[in-house]
DNA sequence: CCTGATTATGCACAGCAGTGCAATACCACA
DNA sequence: TGTGGTATTGCACTGCTGTGCATAATCAGG
C-alpha cells in the first residue's frame, strides 16, 4: 500500500484519515466504533475496511478525556514479585480485563515514600479507580482522590475508616483457629513469626493468637525480624530454636515466613516437623503445597478479592453498607501440623 | 473551602479551573507544570498554591494527545504469578519508573487468542513501546505497532528476525554448560526436562543439550509434558524414575520444573541429589536457592534486561546494531550436582 | 527619563474522538 | 407522484493540555 508510506514511523493514524480514505464524515468513523450509534450497514463496511488498511485503532486517551471513564485502574503494589501480591496482581489484571478496563502497575519499590507519587500518577492519569496492595499512602491525597471523583480501594489494610471501600480477611478468626489446631495437636509451646514491616493484616493475625493463647493461659514468644522474606522465616527460627525451652508450635504470619522457618528447623536444628514441631503459615501461597512442605496454612481469597474489588469499581455496591468487606481465610490442611 | 464544593464526586478538577481560582490565564498553568518553559516566580506560586488547594494533578491523557509519547509503556505477559515472570515484571515497572513511564500491564491469561487483543490495547492507549514477555503476537499486528511508530521489543523470543527489537538470553551457551557440569560429576545417562509450551527460549535450551550431547557420543531422554509449572516437573519425574534405566543427570529447562523433579525425586522416590542424581535448572527464581533445593542453576540476567529494554524504548541505541541483543546467564554453583 | 533588550503573559490553535442538533437521504405507502 | 416518517449523515462544539506567536511588562544601562 503506497498510501501508508506516509506514516513512516511517525506517528498514529487518527480517524480524519481513516475519514479521508473511505470518502465519509468523521463523525462516520467514530459512529463505526460506538456501539449503538447509527451507521448505516454501508458506510460502516468503508469504514471498517479503511480502518484496516491504515491500521487505525480508537485513540483510548482523547477518548478518556470526552467520557467520564478512562477506562484505566491503577495498581499500588510494593514487592510484586512476591508469591502473593504477584498472584494478586495475575488476577485483577485477568478480572478486570473481563470488565474492558485495563490495569496501569504503580511498583512503590518498597519505598514508602513513593507510596505518594505512585496515587500521583494514579491521578494524573485519571485512573477510574485506585486500588492499593500494600503501603500507607496519606490520608490527604486519598481524599483528593476521593474527591476527584476517584474510587480508592484499599486490600488487607483498614487505617483509614472514613473513604476508600475496604477488603479485608478474617485474620482474627485465622489466627484463633491456628492456636486451636496447635492445641488440638497436644502442643503447650508457642511462638510467632512475624516481620518488622507492621502492615494492619500482619500485626492483626499476630495479637489474635497471643490473644487467643492468653485467654487459654498460655505464653507466646513474639518475634517480628527483618522484612516480610523467606530469609527472615530462617532467621528467626535461627533466634527461637536455640534458645533453652523451644517453641513446639510456631504460627508464622506468612507463608513465606513459615517456608524460611521450616527450612532453617529442619535442616541447621534437625528438628522433624510436624512430630517434634508444628508450623502453620497463612495464604496458601503455591510453594506451600510443594512436597517439600506440605505446609498448613489459610488460602487467601485471592479470586473472591479480585471479584469484589471489580464490583466495587463497577460501583454496582453503592450503599454505605458494601464500603467494605470481610472475607474469611479458609484453613487449607496439610502436613505441618501433628494429627491430634 | 466551599469553592470545591462543585466537585463533588463529579469529574477531574481542570487547568481552567485552577487559572480561574489563582487569577491568571489558562497558559500559565500549563507552563507552570511544563519543564523549561518561561513563567514568573510569582505567578508559579499562585499558581502552586490554588492547584494544591483544588487538588489539581496535569492530564497525562490529553498531555499525550499533544506530545510525541504517551508515557505509556505496554506489558504483554502471561502466568503473570509464575516467579521469574513476577520477578521480570516487578523490574521492568520499576525500571520503567526510573525513566518517567508508566507500565501498563496486559495478562494474556495463557489465552493464546487473547494476545492479539493485548497488542491491540496496546495501540488503543498509545502506547510508546509493547514489550512481550510471553505469547506470540501475529505479524500483521507486529507491522501495524511499528507503522504507527510504535517500539516492539520481545523478550526471550525470535520468531521475528525483522521489526522488532529483540533481548535473548544465551540458551545455547547455557545448555552446553550444563552438559559439562553433568560431565564432569561423572554422569553418563541424561535426560531434558521441557514442557509442552514450545516456546523458543525453551527449545533452544533443549536442543542445544542434546546436540553438546550428541557430540559427545552420548543419548539424552527428553520429556516434554504439561505447562511450565512445578506439577509438570513432579509428573516427569514419574515418568523418567520409574523406568528401568533411569537418568542419573536431568536438565530441567526451568527452575519450576526442576524443582518438582527434585521433590518427587527425593520424595517418592527416595533418591539422594547429588549423590544418586544431578539436576540443573534454568532461571534462578528465588526458591531454587531455599536449604530445600539448594538447585544449581543459571541466572537469568534479569536487571541486565529491564536495564536494555529501558533503552531500547528510550531510543539511546538506534542502529541496527542495537535492534538486538543477547545476554549471557551465568552459572549458579549449589548442591544438586556432584563435586568432581 | 528614555531606549533597547529580555522576560512574562495571553490568545488562539492543534491534537483526537464523541455527540446534540439540524439537514438530508431513504423508505413505504397511499 | 406526493407525503409522512425514519434512518443517516455532517456540522460544529466539547473535553484538556501544550506551544508558536504577538503583545505587554519588566529590567538594565546610559
Amino acid at each position: 500500500m503506497a498510501s501508508r508510506s506516509r506514516n513512516q514511523g511517525k506517528s498514529f493514524t487518527s480517524a480524519r484519515e481513516v475519514a479521508e480514505r473511505a470518502g465519509v464524515s468523521r463523525s462516520a468513523v467514530s459512529r463505526t466504533f460506538t456501539d449503538g450509534a447509527s451507521v448505516s450497514a454501508a458506510t460502516r463496511h468503508k469504514v471498517l475496511t479503511a480502518a484496516e488498511e491504515l491500521g487505525y485503532h480508537v485513540n483510548h486517551l482523547a477518548r478518556g478525556l470526552i467520557r467520564e471513564s478512562s477506562g484505566i485502574v491503577c495498581l499500588i503494589v510494593a514487592d510484586a514479585n512476591t508469591p502473593n501480591h504477584a498472584k494478586m496482581l495475575e488476577t485483577l489484571t485477568r478480572h478486570l480485563q473481563a470488565v474492558n478496563k485495563v490495569a496501569m502497575v504503580i511498583n512503590t519499590a518498597g519505598d514508602h515514600e513513593r507510596v505518594e507519587r505512585a496515587v500521583r500518577q494514579t491521578l494524573h492519569y485519571r485512573a477510574d479507580a485506585t486500588v492499593v496492595l500494600s503501603g500507607t499512602p496519606p490520608a490527604s491525597l486519598i481524599d483528593t482522590c476521593i474527591n476527584n471523583g476517584q474510587r480508592v480501594i484499599l486490600i488487607n489494610r483498614d487505617e483509614y475508616k472514613k473513604g476508600p471501600a475496604i477488603v479485608m480477611v478474617d485474620n482474627q478468626r485465622a489466627a484463633r483457629e491456628a492456636f486451636l489446631m496447635f492445641r488440638r495437636a497436644g502442643c503447650e509451646k508457642f511462638a510467632v513469626v512475624s516481620s518488622s514491616a507492621g502492615t494492619p493484616s500482619l500485626t492483626g493475625r499476630e495479637t489474635a493468637f497471643v490473644a487467643a493463647a492468653k485467654e487459654a493461659g498460655f505464653d507466646v514468644s513474639v518475634v517480628r525480624h527483618g522484612p516480610t522474606a523467606y530469609v527472615s522465616g530462617s532467621e528467626a527460627a535461627h533466634m527461637l530454636l536455640s534458645r533453652a525451652e523451644r517453641p513446639t508450635a510456631v504460627f508464622c504470619v506468612t507463608d513465606l515466613l513459615a517456608l524460611g522457618f521450616m527450612d532453617a528447623a529442619r535442616h541447621t536444628f534437625a528438628l522433624d516437623i510436624p512430630n517434634e514441631l508444628c508450623v502453620v503459615g497463612f495464604d496458601d501461597i503455591p510453594e506451600a503445597g510443594w512436597d517439600s512442605y506440605r505446609l498448613t496454612t489459610f488460602r487467601q481469597p485471592v479470586e473472591e478479592i479480585a471479584e469484589w474489588v471489580v464490583g466495587a469499581i463497577d460501583g454496582k455496591q453503592q450503599g454505605a453498607a458494601a464500603q467494605s468487606t470481610v472475607l474469611s481465610a479458609e484453613p487449607v490442611w496439610r502436613q505441618s501440623v501433628r494429627p491430634r
